[in-house]
DNA sequence: GTAGGGTTAG
């Protein structure tokens, strides 16, 4: 629960404001002990007590309501009866609004704060200096400016602007609004400053990413000889930590050193730098910190146990959390949250099961934002339907459980899930927001679903909700994705902010449509727009290369990656590499290269050099290739089918034998095949030989009916792709039934005649399938789309726009 | 000091 600290400064302390009274305290309204040692006694003189008295109070928001309805209930009577634990205290008009509007801000209700100031205002109740900073605070939170800088006005009116409080806080209104340069110049006329203004400027600099600024005013600060405080330290380590900038932190931490002398802060302090290094990906130092600490909290353990989770080292993170409770500490609802947290970006589901176990067995209350990482967690580890039953315990819900229970089925691609749950949210009032739709639309993306994208993107119109730099790269994205690289095209030339993310988006989606020339034309624009590209923009144009047949570009690219912008190329460039190479019949070359890369191969760099020696028939090299395929993976199949067909092309049937024969001993499995379609907004999933459609009868129907078709336009089945060891007319009943063409005659009984297909699905187009379907769109006079897990391929008149090249 | 949901690739 939030600590309310109602504080009395000295100069309120005049004749007509007599100073708090409490009577019989209890629970939860219980003071610190500390604090216990202050209370005034109730039958002192007021006018002869301590200049300075702090209580610290927790009340709720319903009981701030509560007492809100009884100071309307005494119309702010001086003498107060607050009937909450008998308290019972003596405050002016004034002091009870001051009391209330801290009380809804430390709730996080600043609207409701505002609201109350305005009535104030309107009162004529007296607006102090106490007022002025949690008005301005409130502000802050609501990024509400203009009301900011009236209150801003009002207090430079009533001469409350030599008040180091008031400049204080409106530094910190500033910064939270983004208003640098106000807060700035607020600092800058400031008569005299206290280690607050520095601190909250410093902050103001490192909340909006002005590293320069902020650092030059901690020097000027130690140049005036201001010491930082210990909470001004740590936020400034923490500020660090959020941002990952391990650079700063270490300055930080030097900086720590030399100036922290408060001895019970040294726990917070060291905590601070243990959470900022876990989070820079420094578990070492970290945990040498959090070794070196003799006294540790319970915050200590957060940090170092979340920090081993995070980089992966779930057993050791295990492991300090039962010496934790050994050492008879206990986690808090905020330790059970950040671990859950963890756990799900490492998608590490027996520690999240174990966590939330523990939660349900120790009497956590199971609070939304618990329930709503734990929907988080499992989502990310790809367990929607556990996710799903956290999200239906809850009866109270909002918008970020409802959207993290929508992210979670887009991870699953449960399209149609998600757009129930989208439809069962706005029926239940609540507001979906960015975080929400970028979730569905990275879901249409993934699945293809443009129609729904479509819709979801009318709807974002519609609503008004604000079109950030992270949505309209989802918009990109998905626009990509389904086919419509003009629309997205147009969405990322109508942004007023580009970054990274954003051109690798539209550079990808280029990539993924053959257009090469068009994405190394985007990537020089990148460059004089002076963004930053990063590994991902390489893999993007290395792709568009390989996919348009541009290899001497491509090499340039690959040259321009490490020696203009220092980059280390990774596994996945030299895949790329490898990939260009070998389409080009460059083979030895990019043998040659898999031999001298510096990083070792992974199965994505020798399968891109199986599918070239494939397409440029060299049998010989692909049982290198298909060797090392097997020691690296030798559960995957899919390289013993190529293999198979390799040998099969050059007529050596024995060896064919062979590679069957070692499939059948090992029992290996091929991941499943699987095409979906979108029609009217719902998306329909089709295997091999599905028949759980239920439409299944008419699209057999359809099928034979295409085969039919197919056979008078001069096709033959090529049972090449099958590799099980069937007879002749099974293995064309196999290559009939492929997921492909189900989805193809689904697509065609469901729209109407003359529109597009556009079909989705999770491996690279089968040779059977693909000279299928380019007749199929000559036959039935239809644009058909198939996206693959490389890249497009658009049918249009009996030819594929990837030139049979993919 | 630890604190719930989002984008590019794979």
């Amino acid at each position: 629960m939030d600590q309310i600290m109602v504080t009395t400064r000295p100069h309120l302390l005049s004749s007509s404001l007599l100073p708090l009274t409490i009577q019989n305290l209890q629970q939860p309204f219980l003071p610190s002990k500390s604090k216990l040692n202050q209370t005034p006694n109730p039958n002192s003189d007021p006018s002869k007590h301590q200049p300075s008295i702090t209580y610290s109070f927790t009340p709720s928001l319903e009981q701030t309501q509560q007492i809100h309805a009884h100071m309307i209930k005494t119309q702010f009577d001086h003498t107060l009866q607050i009937p909450l634990n008998s308290l019972q205290t003596h405050m002016s008009p004034s002091a009870q609004y001051n009391f209330l509007i801290t009380s809804y801000i430390k709730n996080h209700h600043p609207k409701l704060a505002l609201k109350l100031y305005t009535q104030m205002r309107r009162m004529g109740t007296q607006v102090d200096n106490f007022t002025i900073p949690s008005v301005l605070k409130a502000c802050g939170q609501a990024s509400m400016e203009l009301l900011g800088r009236e209150t801003h006005g009002f207090a430079l009116k009533s001469g409350f602007d030599s008040d180091v409080f008031v400049c204080n806080a409106l530094i910190q209104m500033y910064s939270e609004c983004g208003s640098l340069v106000l807060a700035r110049l607020v600092f800058d006329e400031m008569i005299e400053r206290d280690v607050v203004s520095w601190s909250t400027m410093i902050n103001c600099y490192v909340r909006n990413r002005v590293f320069g600024e902020a650092l030059e005013l901690i020097r000027e600060m130690h140049c005036l000889q201001v010491k930082p405080s210990e909470v001004a330290m740590i936020s400034m380590v923490s500020l660090f930590a959020d941002i990952a900038d391990v650079k700063m932190g270490k300055a930080m931490h030097a900086y720590v050193a030399r100036n922290s002398s408060n001895e019970r802060m040294v726990v917070h302090v060291t905590t601070a730098l243990v959470d900022m290094y876990v989070k820079c990906g420094n578990l070492a130092y970290g945990r040498r910190l959090f070794d070196g600490l003799a006294q540790k909290s319970v915050v200590s353990w957060t940090a170092m146990i979340a920090g081993c989770i995070r980089c992966n080292e779930v057993e050791e993170g295990v492991k300090l959390f039962k010496r934790m409770l050994e050492e008879r500490k206990f986690p808090n609802e905020i330790t059970m949250l950040s671990l859950v947290i963890e756990s799900g970006s490492v998608g590490a589901l027996e520690l999240g099961k174990w966590l939330h176990a523990y939660v349900l067995r120790n009497g956590f209350v199971m609070s939304l934002a618990l329930a709503t990482a734990l929907v988080d967690m499992y989502g990310k580890c790809g367990e929607a339907e556990y996710a799903r039953a956290v999200f239906d315990s809850m009866e109270k819900k909002d918008v970020m459980i409802w959207s993290a229970m929508i992210s979670a089925y887009a991870r699953s691609n449960c399209t149609n899930q998600a757009s129930e749950l989208f439809a069962r949210m706005k029926d239940s009032g609540i507001r979906p927001n960015q975080v929400t739709m970028v979730s569905l639309i990275s879901l249409c993306a993934e699945v293809g679903a443009l129609d729904l994208g479509k819709w979801v993107h009318s709807y974002i119109n519609q609503q008004r909700i604000e079109v950030d730099v992270i949505l309209r790269t989802a918009l990109v994205d998905m626009y990509a994705k389904c086919g419509e690289i003009d629309a997205a095209l147009r969405l990322f030339s109508e942004a007023r902010y580009r970054d990274s993310r954003m051109w690798n988006a539209m550079i990808t989606g280029f990539s993924m449509h053959g257009c090469g020339k068009q994405a190394l034309e985007l990537f020089e624009e990148m460059q004089r727009a002076g963004v930053e590209p990063n590994d991902i923009t390489f893999i993007g144009l290395l792709h568009a290369c390989s996919h348009a047949g541009l290899v001497a570009d491509g090499k340039k690219v690959f040259e321009k990656m490490v020696l203009d912008f220092g980059l280390a190329p990774k596994v996945e460039h030299y895949g790329c590499m490898v990939d260009l190479l070998g389409r080009a019949g460059k083979l030895d070359e990019a043998h040659e290269l898999i031999k001298s890369m510096p990083v070792e191969p992974n199965p994505i760099v020798w399968g891109s050099l199986l599918a070239a020696c494939k397409i440029h028939k060299s049998p010989n090299l692909a049982e290198v290739a298909a060797r090392q395929l097997l020691e690296l993976e030798p559960q995957n199949c899919g390289y013993n089918v190529l293999m198979s067909n390799i040998y099969a092309a050059s007529n050596r049937w024995i060896d064919v034998a062979g590679v069957r024969k070692a499939m059948e001993d090992k029992g290996t499995k091929k991941e499943p095949g699987l095409s979906s379609i979108e029609v009217n907004g719902a998306v329909h999933d089709f295997m091999m030989g599905d028949k759980t459609h239920p439409q299944t009868r008419k699209i057999y129907e359809m099928l034979a009916e295409m085969i039919k078709k197919l056979k008078e336009a001069g096709y033959t089945p090529n049972t090449s792709v099958v590799l099980q060891n069937i007879d002749e007319e099974e293995k064309e009943t196999a290559v009939n039934y492929h997921s492909e063409k189900l989805a193809m005659a689904f697509g065609l009984i469901s729209t109407a005649a003359g529109t597009p297909i556009r079909i989705v699905k999770n491996l690279r187009v089968c040779d059977d399938c693909h000279t299928a379907t380019k007749l199929l769109s000559k036959i039935y006079g239809r644009v058909m789309t198939v996206r693959d897990r490389n890249r497009f391929h658009h049918f249009i008149e009996g030819s594929c726009s990837c030139g049979d090249y993919w």
